[in-house]
DNA sequence: AAGGGTGCTGAAGATCCGCTGAAGCAGTCT
DNA sequence: AGACTGCTTCAGCGGATCTTCAGCACCCTT
C-alpha cells in the first residue's frame, strides 16, 4: 500500500510517515502543495493524505486539480478546526474524508484503513500475542477466546503495544501515537491506562503479559 | 524519505539532488560543513550524504559533532580516493557507510537504499556474543536462551560493551556513553555496575565473559 | 616481600520511578 | 436536567535503583 503525505509541518509529517511505515505502508512525503500535486500525478498511490493549509498551493486546490484530471485516488484531508476552512468545502472539492487537527495517530490510521477498505477487500490484520487476540477492525480483544471489554483509550494503548510486541515501548512513544499531538499532559495517563489494562486482561487470568521495564517503558510479551 | 546532501561541488550536488528527487526522495542541499551541521541538527532527516572535503568544516568533523550530540541519522560519506582521507577514519567518526569518488549514481543510490532499509525495517540488530544475546529493542538479555533481568543502567553498560565486543572499553568511555554528559561522579559507579552484571550473567553460569583489563578497562568476550 | 595502586563488593542512604485509589471534569445518553 | 461513562489529574505510597563510601583483595613493581 503506497501513501503520499502532503504536509508542510515537518515534525508531523515525519511522525506520520514513521508510524505508517512501521505498519507496512510505503510512504512518500512532500511538504508543499505544488510538489504534492506533481507527485500525485506522476506516481500511483493508494491514498493521499493532504493538509489543507499548505504553502504555495492549498489542499483544496490540489484536490480539485487532481479530480479535474480524472485522478480518483482516495484523498484524506487534514483541516485545522479554526473555521477558516470547513469540512463541506473539502468534500465539495472531491475529498473522500477529512480529519480535523489536532488528531491522534490512531484516529488517522483508522480513517486511512476505512478508506482503503472501501476500495480493497479486507482490513487490518488480527494480531496474536500468546493467547491474546487483538482485532483492530472490530476494536475487540480476546484472552483465550474470551472477549474482554476495553474502552477506546485502553484499546488504543493495547493495540500500539501489540503492534510492537516483545519490544519495549516508551511512555513518550505511546503518548505520541495514542494521544493527539497537541496533548501536553502528564505521562502518568499512560500509567493509569496500563494499570486499567492489567486489571482487565492480566490479573483476572493470572498473567503478566504487560511488563514494566523501569526507566524505559512497557513490553507486551507472549510469555507471562 | 528526506535526504540532506552536504556537498560543495555545485554540479555534483545538483545532479545528485535531481536524480534522487526524481526517485521519490525529498532532498535538501547545502554547500558547506557548518551549514550542513546546522541543518542536520535543526531538521529531521532519514539520511545524510556528507562529503569529506568541505570548506570550513570537513565531513569528519560534521559527522563527529552530530554523533556527539546523540544524532543517529544514518550518514553516508563521500570520500576522494587520494589518500588524504581514508575509509577507516570515516567509519571511526560514526559514518554508516562510505563511497569513494568517483562513483556512479547507481552505486550511490544502492548504498542509500541499503542504509534506509537497515533503519526502517526491523530496528536495532540483535547482538550475539557466544551464548549471550543482547536485544536492544526489547531491552532484554538472554544467556543460553534464558532471560536475565537487568536494570536500565546495567543494560546500558552491557549494551555498550556488546557493541564493542572483544575490544577493551575504558571506564571513561563507558561513563561518557551510558551516563549523560553532565555527570561528574565517581568512575567507581562503573565498577559497581560491572560487578552487578557479573553477578547476574557470569557467576550463575560459571562464566567470565566480562574481563577486566587492568589500567585500561573491560572487554566483553565470547570465550570464558 | 613490602608497598602502592587498582579494582571489587557489601551496605546504606538518597533519589527516582511507577502504581493506584480517588476526585474532578467533560461529553453523551436517557 | 440528571445520570452515566470514560478520561485526566492529583497525591501519597512503596519499592526498585543508583550512587557513595569504606574496607578488603589482588596485582604489579620495586
Amino acid at each position: 500500500m503506497r501513501l503520499l503525505i502532503v504536509e508542510d509541518e515537518r515534525r508531523l509529517a515525519l511522525s506520520l510517515a514513521r508510524g505508517l511505515t512501521a505498519e507496512g505502508f510505503t510512504v512518500d512525503v512532500v511538504h508543499d502543495g505544488a510538489e504534492g500535486l506533481h507527485r500525485a500525478v506522476e506516481e500511483e498511490y493508494d491514498l493521499i493524505v493532504l493538509d489543507v493549509m499548505l504553502p504555495g498551493m492549498n489542499g483544496y486546490r490540489v484536490c480539485s486539480a487532481l479530480r479535474a484530471v480524472g485522478d480518483e485516488t482516495p484523498i484524506l484531508m487534514l483541516t485545522a478546526k479554526d473555521g477558516e476552512y470547513d469540512e463541506a468545502e473539502g468534500l465539495d472539492t472531491g475529498a473522500d474524508d477529512y480529519v480535523t487537527k489536532p488528531f491522534s495517530y490512531v484516529v488517522l490510521r483508522a480513517r486511512i484503513r476505512a478508506l482503503l477498505r472501501r476500495r480493497t477487500r479486507g482490513g487490518a490484520p488480527v494480531i496474536t500475542i500468546g493467547d491474546l487476540t487483538v482485532e483492530p477492525d472490530a476494536q475487540r480483544v480476546l484472552r483465550a477466546g474470551e472477549e474482554i471489554v476495553l474502552t477506546a483509550r485502553e484499546f488504543a494503548v493495547l493495540e500500539h503495544l501489540a503492534l510492537h510486541a516483545e519490544q519495549v515501548v516508551s511512555k513518550r512513544e505511546i503518548l505520541e501515537h495514542v494521544w493527539d499531538s497537541a496533548y501536553r499532559g502528564d505521562p502518568n495517563v499512560v500509567e493509569v491506562h496500563i494499570s486499567a489494562l492489567r486489571r482487565k486482561l492480566d490479573i483476572p487470568y493470572g498473567r503478566r503479559s504487560i511488563v514494566t521495564v523501569r526507566g524505559a517503558g512497557y513490553r507486551l510479551t507472549a510469555g507471562g
